[in-house]
DNA sequence: TCGATATCAGAAAGCGCTTTCATAAACAGG
DNA sequence: CCTGTTTATGAAAGCGCTTTCTGATATCGA
């Protein structure tokens, strides 16, 4: 490996001193023009790069946020990923990702790495959503650093959040199955936890209550496919030839949606014959499934960009606003059918 | 925000000096039982977290590697991603993800950027698959910098490679086509001037040629669920009603092959009765379309790992092998079936 | 008991930048 | 032509650590 050249192999070639080349690198207009094109010459001969790293020491400015998600694997995630990064880097930032799994502890763990190293701020997905599930040192962090909530809220705490309207998106989804004709509409839960979830089953509830409908029945799982594929599999069985059978289903997350159009597909159920499916994000796939999935879409990569600029802002100590929240869309596709009594 | 505080407060406070500090931080062992809980108690006080940042000029690491790969949105990689990360974390590593959206351009600019932030080494998914593709000034860089290639190999550079056995697996997807009675293959290329597709293509070709057929045609398309959807919908009803009309498609990756699927269910082709598919990648959504898709699979999660083994390996100097070769699975789903003339 | 060796901790230089402060030169205005 | 400004550059301190070198004790064997 080549040896990397400093500020000073620069400054000697160009006969200037040290502070001079930092200035053409980083207010160049500020340099006279002769100098500068000496300096200019010897950056280009040394192909010169600054140092970032040691730059931000004197700075005390890391330009890297840090961005705390549950999985880069879950495609929902990666599209918000996506957003946070294209935004960041255009405002100079890089972006560190860690994936906290839902666990409370590796969240806690990566909030400290993410601290060690200094990142102007972070991007959080909250596991826990009470402050309580905090540690002292973790609050001792929090306190020390500039956090912005994307998608889940913690309670009690005055935190920045940007959001999607759970609440209405989930109302709007089973008010569309109600106005489909369907009575018998069970909610396919996410993870308990999640202030997601709890304010998507408040929309299932109230929706229903608006109705007068008193029908109801939840299947817990976890947000993950596979889960939501299993418990499909496990209680449709019991389910079926009790008055428990739903006739459609709000899932909590497209993911499990798609993992229950795939248990029905196995158990020869029919979609959206014998059952209809309505699902949440609007993930990119959702339009690939078979039949094509009827959704609540969320403008995810939007809220990882709404998020950053948030940040941002927060970093400058500009004003913000606490709390920014997104509005969700139907999107009407093949796996709701209107039910026929 | 609180003060952040630094070495020089644990040394004050613990009544050491700051040198001792870092020891009891960093090498704990070679400092005296006593002293040493002075300066945990001082540590845990001021709640104090070094400031890697800072450490990382002295000792000349960063502990950052970078990954550029194409697209984190694309579930394959980000997968990839998972594997990097997962393995970088375990040995003190984190990992600055870039996405190169396959330009070489971008791949050139974010080549500097991390180099400007003195990563440790990079992972790098090739937008090129030449040398000449790439500036002086980007060569310079490479030379620069600790590298390894994954996925995509750079014909003329001699650089550390991890990737899977494209060739063979190709060959493998053609030959089950083969023995399952089709001898009109058709082939959906990904991107052209990528490594990856020219050997899928020449394992597609190869197979045909060993089998004494010389049916063949080619659909260009980029990897993309899209444009594999698109090119489908259009040149489908050309090839309709000709003795183009192939009974088999070899997809150069899933999301092509899905998006193939979403074009055959819109123009009520059949599969696999009319039409039969087969995929390459096993990506985490291809048990769930319709019909779950047949596909040659690649040990994506691991090849990440294997990356970031190779890479700390050459950062640290040691003896590798130049090239880890990964092998692919035939997975047997439903959407390729027999052929009967 | 004494010198040799091992153990432990501090002083200080250095990592590659930024930035304040000071100064010299160039420029105006009267 | 002199003073007051402005403009352009350099010197030097500092960012928060690590690490080498050095020296002071403690430990040991004879």
């Amino acid at each position: 490996m080549k040896k990397k050249s400093t500020i000073y192999d620069v400054a000697k070639i160009a006969g200037v001193s040290p502070s001079t080349i930092s200035r053409v690198m980083n207010t160049p207009e500020i340099v006279a023009e002769d100098t500068r094109q000496k300096v200019m010459n010897a950056v280009k001969e040394l192909t010169y790069i600054p140092n970032m790293m040691a730059a931000s020491m004197p700075r005390r400015r890391t330009n890297y946020i840090g961005l705390i998600i549950p999985d880069i694997t879950n495609i929902f995630f990666s599209n918000l990923v996506r957003g946070v990064q294209d935004v960041c880097e255009k405002h100079g930032y890089s972006v560190l990702v860690v994936n906290s799994d839902d666990s409370q502890e590796k969240e806690g763990r990566y909030l400290k790495l993410l601290y060690s190293r200094r990142v102007d701020g972070v991007i959080l997905t909250a596991a826990g959503y009470r402050e309580e599930g905090f540690s002292k040192e973790e609050l001792s962090l929090l306190k020390k650093m500039n956090i912005v909530l994307i998608d889940r809220e913690i309670n009690g705490m005055t935190t920045p959040i940007v959001k999607v309207n759970n609440f209405g998106g989930a109302y709007s989804a089973v008010k569309y199955l109600l106005t489909m004709g369907h009575k018998k509409i069970m909610y396919l839960a996410g993870i308990e936890g999640t202030k997601t979830n709890q304010e998507r089953e408040k929309g299932y509830l109230v929706a229903l209550r608006e109705a007068h409908i008193n029908w109801k029945k939840e299947l817990a799982a976890d947000f993950r496919l596979d889960t939501a594929y299993q418990k499909i599999i496990q209680y449709w069985p019991q389910l079926k030839n009790s008055d428990k059978l739903p006739t459609a289903i709000f899932a909590s997350n497209d993911l499990m949606a798609i993992g229950a159009l795939k248990a029905f597909a196995q158990l020869k159920v029919r979609v959206p014959e014998d059952i209809s499916i309505i699902g949440f994000d609007n993930i990119s796939f959702s339009d690939c499934t078979y039949p094509p999935l009827t959704t609540i879409a969320q403008p995810t990569y939007l809220m990882g960009q709404k998020a950053v600029e948030t940040l941002l802002k927060v970093i400058d100590k500009k004003k913000i606003k606490k709390s920014v929240e997104l509005e969700t869309e139907l999107i009407e596709r093949d796996s709701v059918s209107r039910w026929e009594v």
